[in-house]
Formats: structure tokens, C-alpha cells, sequence
DNA sequence: CTATCGTTCAACCGGTTAGTTGAATGAATT
DNA sequence: AATTCATTCAACTAACCGGTTGAACGATAG
């Protein structure tokens, strides 16, 4: 449970940052160099991509394979799916309450 | 698109922290004035948690209600609308990544 | 073997965050 | 009007985070 709720932590954490949630759009669709995940951002220096990669790769959101002297990245789809099973519980949950909420504004304007 | 971002950012750094999340949870089904929001965290100051709500109501999480001498906290369900269409979003690109490894899966099985 | 390319690590910095404590405010009760 | 209850604010601290720089490392090419 404790686990559980740090792997949330970590997740929701990876999120939290407009660059990470670019990076994982972007290998999302195809697998890229370390390099090549770099490139876009060019505020930024390669070794805070390199860090923003690692907190990604911590969080188990991606995962790296090296091919000699390149390291490629990509989204790592298994931890994804529990990410997604418990963003899908709070989808639930805020449907309930629109739903709720539609409900209750119908009973409103009935009056 | 960049106040877009921000609030991304302020609705996962909400979703950050288990607290947070333990809380949202809890006025998702009734509302409950600050006081009793505060009472199981008992780890926690009264002040600590008023800090929490003010982070999520920040983020436009949850609205309060003055009722007397009570503030009542309650569920957003009109941003969390917004939220979760992000969330779906983010969704779909797992799912469809999902569906790639499973077919890929396939392709080997078959050798 | 050494030079080079791709990447990470270590140390550091400034800003933010989660928490504390104690004083301050707002509303109701007496 | 004074007291009490519910809540917030202000000031502070310790830890964390996102960023930088420069050195270091691993792998390949010459």
C-alpha cells in the first residue's frame, strides 16, 4: 500500500512537468536517442534532459536500451498500464461526480 | 497553451502527493468541513492540511463554501472535467501503445 | 592506444514545497 | 463586549527540485 502510493507519487510527480509529459509524448510513437530527445528543447542544457530521462526511467514511465554507443528510449507500456488504471479509478470517480452534478442542476431547473 | 501547461502542472502536482489524493477521495463523495477533513491525518497539523487545501483549491480541485462558522470542502467536478480529458488523453496514447506491444507479442509468438 | 562521441555523474545554486509554531481573523455563543 | 470555536496567515526551517557546469565514463573508430 505504502509502495503503491509512492509509485503514485513518482508518476503523478513525472507528470507534474510540461518537458517529461513532452518527452513521453514523443516516444511514445517511436524510440529515440537520448540525443534525439534532447534536440527539441533548446533552452535547456542535454544534462537536464539526461536528468528529466532518469526521473522517467525511476518512475518506470520509460526504459533505455543501449545499441553501441547510443542509448534509446521509450515509453515502458506495462507500468503505463497500472498508471493508467488508477488515472482511469479518478476519471470514475470525477464522472460520478459530473454526473451528479448534471443531475442535480436538471432537479434545479425543474423548479 | 502555456497557461494550459500550468495548470497541468498544478493539477498533477496535486495529484503528486498521497495526502492530496487521500483528500480528494474523501469530499469526491461528501462534503465535509475543514475540521473533519483534517481529523484522520493525525500525523499531520491542523495547519498542514489547511495548506493542502489551499494547494488543491489552487489548483481548482476542490471549492469551499462558508456555511457559519464552518468551511465546507467539496469535490470541483467542473475542472476536474478538464483534468480528466487530459487524463484521457494520456490514456489512449498508453492503450495505443499497449495495443502495439500486444501486437508485437503476436508477431514473435508466431515464429 | 588514443581520440572522439554520446551520455551520465557530482557538486553546487536558487526557488519551491511540506511541514512546524504561534499569532490573527471571522463568526457564533454567552 | 468578551469568549470561544473554526480556520487562516506569517514567519521560519529542512528537504526537494530543476537547472547549471565541468569532469568522468563507456563504447566505437582511426
Amino acid at each position: 500500500m505504502i509502495e503503491h502510493a509512492l509509485r503514485l507519487d513518482s508518476i503523478f510527480g513525472c507528470l507534474a512537468d510540461a518537458t517529461r509529459r513532452d518527452i513521453l509524448k514523443r516516444v511514445a510513437n517511436e524510440e529515440l536517442s537520448v540525443t534525439e530527445v534532447a534536440k527539441p528543447y533548446k533552452k535547456l542544457t542535454f544534462a537536464a534532459i539526461s536528468k528529466h530521462l532518469k526521473v522517467l526511467e525511476n518512475a518506470k514511465l520509460v526504459v533505455k536500451r543501449r545499441q553501441g554507443k547510443h542509448q534509446f528510449v521509450r515509453l515502458a507500456p506495462a507500468k503505463l498500464k497500472e498508471a493508467s488504471e488508477y488515472l482511469e479509478y479518478y476519471k470514475t470517480m470525477w464522472e460520478d461526480r459530473l454526473d451528479a452534478l448534471e443531475e442535480y442542476l436538471k432537479l434545479i431547473a425543474k423548479k
